[in-house]
DNA sequence: TCCAGACATTGACGGATATCGATATATCTG
DNA sequence: CAGATATATCGATATCCGTCAATGTCTGGA
């Protein structure tokens, strides 16, 4: 989609365009593909509730049942199971059948990666 | 523009029940309203292109002018325009006015509140 | 074997969001 | 003031997402 905004960035004709607004830009270090990895991370945590519970089990030590979940999180069970299966899909929880029940635990080691996502200089 | 998920609705069902499989689970920490908050902040990194501004300009230092943003996002003018805000909103980026140019930049403070979210036994 | 409980899946609905083209606004220049 | 350029806003549309009631699936116990 060739947009029609024609900026002399490249163009390093004398006489044309001054766009003098623009500094030499770092290149992006970021492919479109990793962009929308790690836009999916954050998109799981893009939900209030969803946000809730991996609080709740951040501060856990441990895996916990969804029926302790469904106490805390104000929504119906179908809900809650919704959510549960989104963070599992991104990554961020783990999920153990034990009989009847079903424990989640918190991917610590993912929880850990979103904040280095955006330092300065680092390849994701 | 409210809550894009209401959180606190009227509970479903009281799913109370004794179910033997609950170890005493920590008290969360966290209100909805703060929940509702950090899931905003994520919200704003939902998206594959402003995850990609947003690598932009971290990598970047100092402002950065929007015709810059342009060349190098796959979308139209008022598309990028509108992510821009949204970044604003979300208080990551900060906005300029230099005469025509419109130059934004990371606000760093915003983005390492970020990885600091889900440590726990931390108050926001 | 049958039943009850725990959790997942389905289907539907309403609201949010990304995207674009067209247009408006603002700023510099002549 | 008129024209050009940069950016924002508007209106429309297609798609995505959270939510629930109903239902399905699996497990353990009587």
């Amino acid at each position: 989609m060739t947009t029609t905004t024609k900026i002399g960035t490249e163009l390093a004709s004398p006489d044309t365009s001054p766009a003098a607004c623009c500094s030499p830009l770092a290149k992006p270090d970021m492919e479109s593909e990793d962009a929308a990895v790690t836009a999916g991370l954050f998109k799981a945590l893009s939900d209030p509730n969803r946000v809730l519970i991996l609080n709740l089990l951040v501060n856990g030590d441990g895996p916990v049942c969804v029926c302790d979940i469904n106490v805390h999180v104000p929504l119906s069970q179908p809900t809650v199971s919704h959510h549960l299966k989104k963070l599992v899909a991104a990554g961020l929880l783990t999920r153990e059948q034990r009989g009847v029940w079903a424990f989640f635990d918190i991917d610590r080691q993912a929880l850990a990666h979103l904040g280095e996502v955006f330092r300065p200089g680092r390849r994701s």
